[in-house]
DNA sequence: CAATACTGTTCACGCAGATTAACAGTGTTA
DNA sequence: TAACACTGTTAATCTGCGTGAACAGTATTG
């Protein structure tokens, strides 16, 4: 069995995952609305991933992620939440284009990378003093172009 | 005119500037041979990219890029090495894996997430002490699993 | 239970990008 | 210059993923 799938079948598993989390059941037409592909679309590529086995569907009936295809849905989620989190947290990225940004790049991280990133993240803000004061200068130098040492009054007059 | 390139595409023009830059001259077999594609793949690449105006291309000639295939290809590779920079100085990662990434994601980056990420590594690394405590830290806690002070005397004994 | 509205599937097709096999052009060298 | 080796192109074909149009199934509602 060929485990790796396609930036196009990730999406669609990840999709599926993300709409089961609400509602308890996923229909052609929802997962349609999320990706902006048409049904026909869906269709086929439903049928694809169950010969896969990564999900479970009859004929006009609902979709169910199988266990494996679970497990490859959340693998990509958590790739796409580590780096929109990285994304805005760190880089000061607006949460829209984090989000689109993430979108693309969670089908090229390596799994080591993503690793690695995740951990990267939680060093620089899950630490005692909280976000740490070299971040909020760089926040502040990426956004304003100027160091905050450098501009205090400036700064001051603003508010 | 759709400045817009495929990942593909992008793939050509960053291999045609990078075998450029060594020998004057640029061929197919070697664009060839640096992306993994067989030669007819090339040859039916350059028809678009020429009809796009983005190289100059004769029959059985060589292959020059136009200043504006020059300017999307730096372009690529700009974000191609400002992604492999941080993977490696920043999180760590081994360059092999660093470079493969990097192939995949700089064609998934923003101009703008792209931007920020060179500010960032910058900030992080270009500083009057070099390479901060903190980062020497992150390195060494996620390549041994623990922080440098909880092992001194581990450390010491293996010395 | 029929009419209607909605949901999902099938089919024919298009496009991008890759491949193989066969052919054409180029250049080196005996 | 003729033979050979190499380089590049053409043509036919494949796969992945998408589309619109037409059709089939389901469900709601008067």
């Amino acid at each position: 069995m060929d485990r790796e799938q396609s930036p196009s079948m990730e999406d669609y598993l990840e999709a599926i995952s993300v709409l089961a989390r609400g509602r308890k059941v996923v229909r052609v037409t929802q997962i349609s609305n999320m990706l902006g592909v048409k049904k026909p679309s869906v269709t086929s590529a439903l049928k694809k991933l169950r010969e896969a086995k990564l999900i479970e569907h009859e004929k006009y009936g609902y979709v169910e992620l199988t266990e494996e295809g679970q497990r490859i849905a959340d693998d990509v989620w958590q790739r796409h939440e580590v780096l929109r989190h990285f994304l805005v947290e760190i880089l000061g990225i607006d949460q829209e284009r984090a989000a689109e940004d993430a979108c693309k790049m969670e089908h090229a991280v390596s799994p080591v990378t993503a690793e690695r990133l995740s951990k990267f993240v939680d060093f620089v803000l899950s630490r005692p003093q909280g976000e740490p004061e070299w971040l909020k200068s760089f926040k502040h130098y990426s956004e304003h172009g100027n160091f905050p040492a450098e501009c205090k009054t400036k700064c001051e007059r603003e508010r």
